[in-house]
DNA sequence: AAAATATCCAACCGCTGTAGA
DNA sequence: TTCTACAGCGGTTGGATATTT
């Protein structure tokens, strides 16, 4: 704690707040190609007016290939309200154990959801009665919980742990002898989400996912793509002089927060059909073709591949020196994307400004 | 239709653990 | 052994959106 320790960026002169789908664009591109070994050096590489951090917070909560979209199924919820009573607020050990989701998702449907939902539960069984609220969510089921097992009282565990289920406070053995243990006795609808208890026990035992080889370098905890990219030009990249009106334009209309929205509209037939299974395959082209779509739509940017392609046939507008692949999706999307998608970001200004962007990441 | 309120969620902040010099 | 720098984690916040009045 003592130690000094220099703050995470200087803060002047970087983005913040919403990323734009430029900027996301950007770190996508950068990162299938180089992957992500280095979080400090990949904004300045990539060209990106962020910290270190907020590109790697922004690649794992959003734009990770195997996330999953959409509400919590019941399960999902069932096995977070399980895991919480044995784990409490360790939301990455939680996030290992649910498949594409990530622990800040996790921890905002604890927080927003199930808390409620379960203390409500567990007031019902003292006095009963929960506090009715103006909006009420397909998640926010008012029904106590359906409590599939019976002997599965999610409140009021009963379970030799201390109990965890107010958080931090507590922080109960950890050990995995225990945690085994636990884990023995409580059963969890994983009906869908494609893995075992003894997968599960790996899983929270050795906090990273199973299905993922772990890499040299970085834990892969977020089973992305980058994995499989070789990063050895990494340093090869050219220094980025950031067209600062760019910006600007891209903030002119969308937005992070708009695509959010976007995001949340395509949730389920965009992402719910299979991500896990696609996720798998995410480093072959098909994979990455319906990373791209998923995303491209989560962006408000959905179009066919091809139309870039065919839109970009000159060497200016797919070139890629660094990897002289000319049909990469993403360097091609990257060019023709969001002057296309963005209204802002449209006709000859936006085009010089694009054109200041080295591309050629 | 507009204002007020509630809710959600992406992003930020600060701390911790750990590896390397 | 100590110190530094980094990635990761958990808590919190603020903007956007949805719902109610």
């Amino acid at each position: 704690m003592g130690k000094g320790r220099a703050p995470c960026c200087a803060k002047v002169g970087l983005n913040r707040g919403s990323w734009t789908p430029e900027e996301d664009m950007r770190l996508i591109a950068y990162i299938q190609k180089f992957g992500h070994a280095n979080w400090r050096a990949l904004p300045k590489q990539a060209g990106l007016l962020r910290c270190g951090k907020s590109c790697r917070l922004r690649w794992i909560n959003y734009l990770r290939p195997d996330l999953k979209r959409g509400n919590f199924t019941v399960e999902e919820e069932e096995t977070l309200i399980k895991l919480h009573n044995m784990l409490g607020n360790k939301w990455s050990k939680i996030a290992a154990c649910l498949p594409g989701r990530t622990d800040n998702e996790i921890k905002n449907v604890w927080n927003t959801h199930l808390k409620k939902r379960v203390a409500a539960s567990a007031g019902e069984q003292k006095k009963g009665g929960a506090k009715g609220k103006k909006k009420t969510t397909c998640v926010d089921v008012p029904a106590p919980a359906p409590s599939p097992s019976p002997s599965s009282s999610t409140t009021t565990t009963t379970t030799t742990t201390t109990n965890c289920s107010s958080g931090e406070s507590g922080e109960q053995s950890n050990s995995s002898k225990e945690l085994e243990f636990e884990l023995d006795k409580i059963e969890i609808p994983m009906l869908d989400l494609g893995f075992d208890l003894d997968m599960l026990l790996d899983t929270v035992t050795n906090t990273h996912c199973p299905a993922i080889p772990s890499a040299p370098t970085s834990p892969c905890s977020s089973a992305s793509p980058p994995c499989v990219v070789d990063d050895g030009a990494l340093l090869d990249l050219p220094e980025i002089d950031i067209v600062p009106e760019l910006w600007s334009i891209m903030d002119g209309e969308g937005g992070a927060g708009a695509c959010a929205e976007t995001a949340q509209d395509n949730a389920a037939p965009c992402h719910g059909k299979g991500t896990e299974a696609r996720a798998a395959t995410a480093d072959d082209d098909d994979g990455k073709e319906w990373w791209l779509e998923d995303l491209e739509k989560e962006l408000g940017l959905w179009g066919p591949i091809e139309d870039y392609q065919h839109q970009q046939p000159d060497p200016q507008g797919c070139v890629d020196p660094l990897s002289a692949s000319v049909d990469d999706p993403v360097s091609c999307y990257f060019q023709a994307g969001p002057a296309r998608a963005t209204s802002a970001v449209q006709g000859p200004e936006a085009s010089a400004v694009l054109a200041n962007i080295p591309m050629d990441l």
